[in-house]
DNA sequence: ACATAACTTTACGTTGACGTAAATGTAAGA
DNA sequence: TCTTACATTTACGTCAACGTAAAGTTATGT
């Protein structure tokens, strides 16, 4: 067993990844472009660890709420550990609660979304139920 | 009193809402050319209003959730009550109940990112004390 | 050996969401 | 009446986030 199932040594090609989270091989090369992700070379082709797989999700969740690469791109930051002084580690602590806050309100946003949707439902359920019950008449 | 405090009659500028939601006029004007408001006018000058306010908040509410004009204004035509047979309001209730799945799996999404936010705080907490109580050696 | 498939870089094209400049209109105050 | 402030339309500019086409390289099967 040179490979044995879950190696943290596998690797993935361009298309592997691009077709298990349905993004084209465009967007990957764009966001090593953007320095996003950093997959190693064989040659001239890219090689993506289980690390770069995850970053790619943490990208993608990225773009899910609603965040610009230059925004993401802050974010993996923040999940790459520096060793670095005090000062610098506050700073980013500061960072750290920054996005917290920010991912605390949109979640307002959506829940405040989720409860209009929710209202609009019921009253429309409501709508159609008096319809089929004059028909019934 | 013509025009009592909480008139449901009374408008707002184009400047005036701009400045209340930090938002360009030009901003305002392209949501109208992209038909997600609709002011009054008087003569040419856009009156908008309790209503339009409302819409508004909803459209920046759509773009801080990262939806496309597009997806804002499918989501406020959600919101403007329309008055049509059974069969159309069934399409609408499966286009709320949609909307209702996309917000959940965002939640899910942005928990999920403060649970990573809150763990990596906490850990440069660790590191930072750590810091501390050497210095302190 | 040779085609085929999958990879690469380079570079120009496209779409969405506005910004910005120009030319003009209108209402209020000095 | 003249200026100042804010309004309008028209039209071209810009930036992000890729798409797409062209031209070439590398690995793999027959």
């Amino acid at each position: 067993m040179e490979t044995h199932p879950k190696d943290s040594n596998r690797t993935y090609s361009i298309r592997q990844l691009s077709k298990e989270f349905d993004v084209t091989a465009r967007a990957l090369r764009f966001y090593e472009d953007k320095g996003l992700i950093s997959p190693q070379r064989k040659g001239q082709t890219r090689l993506y660890s289980p690390r770069d797989r995850a970053r790619l999700q943490l990208i993608l969740r990225g773009k899910r709420l609603g965040f610009s690469l230059v925004e993401i791109h802050e974010i993996l930051d923040l999940y790459t550990p520096k060793d670095h002084g005090a000062a610098q580690m506050r700073a980013t602590l500061h960072k750290y609660r920054g996005q917290i806050e920010t991912l605390k309100r949109q979640r307002e946003d959506i829940d405040a979304a989720i409860k209009d949707m929710v209202e609009g439902c019921v009253w429309l359920e409501g709508q159609i139920n008096e319809l089929e019950s004059e028909t019934s008449n």
